[in-house]
DNA sequence: AATGAATGAGCCTTCATTCAT
DNA sequence: GATGAATGAAGGCTCATTCAT
């Protein structure tokens, strides 16, 4: 049985030093060092250091699009579905942690490439599509601003890639969770404005 | 009459090409040309790329912590301060744009040393407190989480910096008072909630 | 089979174009050029351009410390080991030609680092001693200052690599004994002096 | 009254620089700092930093082979011409001590150009002449080997730059003195040979 | 005379990529 | 698949030199 291609391995490995030192400033000898290999090695798994950036990014980036746009068209209210939308943004940022990191920190809102920037609109444009309904069906205030709300969460949620750490006291779902929570209700007590 | 120093707009040029490219992966003939010089005289301001970093990001940083602090102190309720904290944020983004993106995207919450980090432990300490302050006045929930509030807060600000775009519709702080609010009350409908 | 390594063909270029040119005036292209590869490809075999006038420097310096310190300890009359001092310093020179030039030029007695120094007093100490050798068993006059002699040995021994041609009459040792001959007795003639 | 140029000044403070961290390694700026003035400045005085390296050195090669000249036709005998060579080589080191010792590292047996090989060649020549008549005169040994008893000799004197310091016990022409003696009548005692 | 700024050539070093073995 | 060596194109930085003020 011819064990598996080390291609996954070898995208993993870029994907953790990706994250610790950023695109630019990791050569690929450190990836291939974190392998046990030579760099020359890596050029029998990928065709360029950009491939393998993609390789790092593309599987995370299509989670969050394909989960998002599932729970869009669900048959939820719009305080459900964002709330589920922070917790899968969440559940795949824990499940590809460093995958994600390299995601947010090298590619996500910063104009890449055109393939990006239009997964970047379909994001946002999926996220505020959720609000405004929300705002449509009266559950979110009628001043509210669609997009600039789903930058807001897309926001909170894409930082946390510069703190979580995986193995803490609280899951990133849970976290996600409470976020989402702030953000559908707010921070003031109800019971004070009734 | 001595020359005014072009420190300044040395300074300045990196931000914007950092900005645009990247710390990385921009050159340092890249500033220059922007400035209509040779690269080699850059030296005569600085004394390596790295230090044209720091001194791009240092003052939107000192920026951003000391109005932080000033608000902190202010005796204002805790739903003023969070509010005028992230309008005074939005204004600094707006006051030294490309500095303020450098920052977020090369330092703000990268590790990247001693000296940085405990700028981003202050900067999150002093809004948590802020934070916490509501929760015992009781202006806030009594289950909220200071901390990851604050988190999720400086994730919605800091994230303006890869989409917000000078000129348009609405000022940055315009957008950050709409972003304290959603913070502050939520996007649910008080009345839906009786 | 593996290939034996080339970083003996780098050094020995590197000795050769250091004599040659000076070790600053010398650019790593030249050396590389003298192997008919590119100035990059060098980095395989060293990490920097000082380390590599450290291993052109390195062996050389070891030879000549080595064979004098086996000399020093030998059962000789002082007059026997001077000669001997004299001919393996030489025949150091005549092996590895360059390689002490650029030893002579670049390192000795020039105070270039704790090594060296403390290379050029052992140095100077052994010879000094095998001087005292002679005074205190009465084959040196009384008023035999050791260590100036010692000096006075080492620079006509080290001034000729400013001078000496591999392939003259002479070879070098040859012109070592001579020297260590009109060291030892002088250039008056005795009958002279009777 | 003009005070007189500064050109002295800066020549001087090119010896020493240029002593202490060889030629190719001193920067104008390290000499233009050592004159508390900006490295521009210095091209009030010189036209280049070769052509500084030719000031600073000049002098002293002149003065050593004029001295060598004269004590070369005087009426003395071959024993004393020697002694007297010794002592004002070593004359001439003390009084522009930098400046030989750049002379030496620089420039001396090193065939820089054609004007510096000739200077070496005439210096040999009218040392070896000398050594010569006093073979001929039976001073000497009827062996000796003029040339090499002369590269033997100013190697001795040259290597005094690398290791005198002024202000020690021993003045310079009291060490070259003693370096004369052994030169001439070795270090093997006399009386051990009746 | 002095200076600060600018220049431009050059050098060391890095690194993605290639390739023969 | 793996490797070590080689490549070549940069890129950061240095520094002698120039020049307007």
């Amino acid at each position: 049985m011819p064990r598996p291609s080390r291609l996954n391995d070898v995208v993993e490995a870029a994907a953790n030093v990706f994250k610790e030192r950023g695109y630019h400033a990791t050569r690929l000898e450190d990836i291939a060092e974190a392998l046990g290999m030579q760099k020359g090695s890596l050029y029998n798994y990928i065709s360029s250091k950009e491939e393998l950036l993609l390789a790092v990014v593309r599987p995370p980036a299509g989670r969050l699009l394909s989960s998002l746009s599932e729970l869009a068209e669900a048959d939820l209210p719009a305080t459900e579905k964002i709330r589920l939308v922070a917790k899968s943004h969440a559940g795949v940022l824990e499940e590809y942690f460093p995958y994600v990191a390299v995601y947010v920190q090298e590619i996500a809102g910063q104009g890449h490439s055109e393939e990006w920037l239009e997964m970047d609109r379909r994001y946002v444009r999926l996220l505020s599509q959720i609000i405004d309904e929300g705002r449509t069906s009266g559950l979110f205030g009628p001043s509210t601003n669609p997009t600039l709300s789903a930058m807001a969460l897309i926001g909170s949620l894409n930082w946390m890639t510069r703190w979580y750490e995986q193995g803490g006291q609280l899951s990133a779902e849970e976290l996600a969770d409470q976020i989402a929570s702030t953000f559908l209700g707010g921070l003031i007590t109800r019971t004070g404005r009734r």
